[in-house]
DNA sequence: GTCTATACACCGATAGAC
DNA sequence: GTCTATCGGTGTATAGAC
């Protein structure tokens, strides 16, 4: 059963060439452009060699997803030790760099099991992080939160930063600008 | 440049079948299944046919949109002029019987102008027509909401029960009793 | 209105030469 | 480590018979 094919190492220079490709496919064309063809054409290598560093394009897909989940994860930790991470926390959600890119993720999680696992234990991880890291800053501050608690800030300042950037990707305004008062209102209140 | 295809009627048996068909695809194998093979076979007639009915693939995708966006409008009408809009609003957003497909023409709409736009269209007629029904029931029960715009209520019960639905799906829980008992309180204090 | 036949591009993946 | 060659399958779409 098992092919003949012979396999790569997993960490040269071509095969990180070929997850950097993947993410930029992703990125500007999405998933369903995200081929073997053409992410050998964007890295500048041959269809085939994609094959030699990795067993198939679901193992591809989940390489170059887990890369960027470490990352993150390291950046989150930097983040978290600033003396404000609330306010850090909403900066870097609302900046938007990857939005598009961590949207396509999740649209692939749909089907892809591997990429699913993967994000349900980022996002368990980082909302652990972040909500630990919110009640800390709250505690220093001498501020009760009430009904809002850590974790429930940690989700809704995602939750309203990612779909404030799928909106405006999609040329939807409607609103915005009064949410965004609101949550500018609301991490106020956290000083 | 114009092909000499024949082109069948709008509205037939057949052709609302397909539109049935490609929403059944969509929902429970996403948008990279949706193609004419798929969506024939799952109609039950010949691939070609989905060629009599629509000039190309975008075009049914938009049409099946089109069909679900009239019905959805239809039905907001209705729950808006129920007594208590906010809980409907709220029960509708999270019974999440459609999340699953809605999800899937947001990712569309990534790469689908036609799709792109009558979701702007839709996200920003429904919401003015939530907000205004929530202000009136605050209004009705004397409500001052403080900073939380009726704008921004709709928004956010909509983000949020968006957010709570994707990451049930993708197996993520971390948070959601915290959440869901905020959105309680929260609920509450509009009475 | 639905069928058969068919063109042509692109897909993932494998094998083996250089 | 990268290349050429190649397979079987699937994609959108068209033309014309029944």
């Amino acid at each position: 059963m098992a092919s003949k094919r012979r396999m790569g190492p997993q960490d040269s220079a071509t095969s990180n060439a070929l997850l950097d490709a993947t993410e930029r496919v992703l990125r500007e064309e999405g998933y369903a452009a995200a081929t073997s063809r053409r992410i050998a054409q964007e890295a500048g290598v041959k269809q085939q060699l994609v094959y030699y560093y990795f067993r198939t394009m679901d193992e591809l897909l989940l390489a170059t997803f887990k890369r960027r989940t470490a990352r993150a994860l390291e950046k989150l930790e930097n983040q978290l030790e600033q003396e404000r991470p609330i306010e850090t926390l909403w900066q870097d959600f609302t900046s938007r760099v990857d939005a598009r890119l961590n949207f396509e993720f999740m649209a692939l999680a749909n089907r892809h099991e591997g990429i699913r696992e993967e994000v349900a234990r980022f996002v368990t991880l980082s909302r652990r992080m972040q909500s630990e890291a919110i009640g800390r800053q709250l505690k220093d501050n001498g501020v009760d939160p009430g009904p809002v608690t850590p974790t429930t800030a940690a989700f809704v300042m995602y939750c309203v930063s990612l779909l404030l950037g799928r909106e405006a990707a999609t040329g939807i305004t409607e609103g915005h600008d009064e949410v965004l008062a609101f949550m500018d209102w609301a991490l106020g209140q956290t000083r």
